[in-house]
DNA sequence: TGTGCCACCTGTAGTTGCTACAGGATCAAG
DNA sequence: CTTGATCCTGTAGCAACTACAGGTGGCACA
């Protein structure tokens, strides 16, 4: 109800209270209130918005991204069409890092399988890094 | 056949003449000889060996782990056992990465397939970032 | 032998996204 | 009014490079 210092708004969000101030500084968070002596004041807007903020970033999200979706109002009222064009072109990427990473998966898998586990001179994995199978 | 000054080992290997240098800073690559003038003077030894920590990157193996392997004589004599484990270890953090994209792409593209795309007041997206839906 | 110029040298600072102090002020409880 | 937890700013550190700045070295060509 009233506002809560920094260490509050950390513990319920889980954020770093370091990460906050970053935040904020990097335009991430909006300023907050200060009290006579100069602690910052949170409101549970700010709860809201570092909970949005962390769970975008564990998306995989950029900070340009969430910093994109906020300033076009933030959660409240972002404009629906921009904010499913960021998601789609971050849905993009993510499938193209799924693709990478399958195709060194099946690489490594079926490398690491040929490998003897000996001391023999000639290791499958050694040739693969070495750019002498693939 | 004589030694490669480190503009050569860059253009042969494709990695920047800085990145050669802090390479062998952290001790990735060994050090090379020197010229009266202190010009480095590399061998094919060090083509070979900057290929392959080339290779092992993009295959997103760390730093770490590069080491580890050349810390085991490098691609010449490595004990395969231990760059066995070093890879196994590798392709297991791959596969949880790949799961981790996977979850995120079902979200992502069940949610989007979701949104309208108007200026409606419920955006499925920003739901799901706003931790409203999973 | 000179001279021009590119390549090379070291060292420092920038990048991104935080995290971790140091040294000091403030807040709230007793 | 004192104590101790919390907060403040500012700076420095991390990884893993990248990018200068300012100063030499090497070597072809005249």
């Amino acid at each position: 109800m009233g506002g809560l210092p920094i260490g509050e708004l950390a513990r319920r969000t889980g954020v770093h209270i370091e990460t906050i101030r970053y935040f904020e500084k990097v335009g991430l968070l909006a300023e907050p209130d200060r009290t006579e002596g100069g602690h910052r004041v949170f409101t549970d807007q700010h709860v809201r918005a570092l909970s949005f903020i962390k769970r975008a970033r564990e998306l995989g999200f950029t900070p340009g991204e969430v910093r994109a979706i906020l300033e076009l109002g933030g959660p409240e009222e972002a404009c629906c069409d921009e904010v499913r064009e960021i998601s789609v072109h971050h849905l993009d990427q993510v499938r193209r890092k799924m693709a990478d990473l399958e195709r060194l998966e099946r690489l490594l898998a079926s490398t690491v399988e040929r490998c003897s586990g000996g001391h023999v001179p000639d290791c499958p994995v050694i040739d693969m890094l070495d750019g002498v199978v693939p």
